[in-house]
DNA sequence: CAGAATCCTATCAGATACTG
DNA sequence: CAGTATCTGATAGGATTCTG
């Protein structure tokens, strides 16, 4: 971790978006918990055609990194053909709910820019 | 930009954190905004001082990122010394204001870490 | 004081090919 | 289908030195 943020910081206003910012950080990530929360289907190569340009070797590393952060979870059923399903933990439903707001200002911005 | 929204995408629910994503996706940017907006002294050298353990060089390109982003205004008074002010435009108080919601997820998520 | 210039390296991401 | 393995290229970020 690089973090800057000692927990327990002195003044009690540390400000805590750099863990977020290390959870959501891949070039990918937000997109992938985007997705996650809106579609039904969680299957591998559904997140594949969801997040368009994305490569396999790279959702992958980011969706391993996403469980490992706890936002997502990994379900393996064993069958054949394999079948295994991603989907937000509680922890990330409620970050993806905290993207709401960030959300918002970048649709904002968006038009703002394309008005001007 | 590498941008996988198109604006004005069909069934209305682009997500536009992506559009977010590119401005404060630089490694201390977040940083820098929550500087500018808690403390009142926005010269070049507090910010340094403010954001432990960034370099000269990347605080510099950050900051003109940030300006070029229109999320910081720059002042420069002609001066000898030379003095500088940074502070966040209209839209970059919007866009901490956006980043709270994540920040409280973050500290959240650090005391949940500590206590288990 | 507020930076610019240069050089360097680690990490990330893309392409391609292969496997249980 | 759901990945893994390997190689390669881009680029962000760091260290150091210099300047108006």
């Amino acid at each position: 971790m690089t973090t800057l943020n000692r927990p327990g910081a002195p003044d009690g206003h540390m400000c805590g978006i750099d863990v977020a910012m290390e959870v959501i950080g891949g070039k990918w990530k937000v997109l992938i918990l985007w997705a996650l929360h809106e579609h039904p289907s969680r299957r591998f190569g559904e997140l594949r055609r969801l997040v368009p340009g994305i490569t396999e070797k790279v959702l992958a590393s980011h969706l391993r990194e996403l469980e490992a952060d706890g936002v997502v979870r990994r379900d393996s059923y064993d069958e054949v053909p394999p079948r295994v399903e991603y989907a937000l933990t509680e922890q990330g439903v409620r970050l993806n709910a905290a993207l709401g707001p960030l959300a918002d200002w970048g649709r904002e911005r968006a038009v703002a820019q394309r008005t001007r």
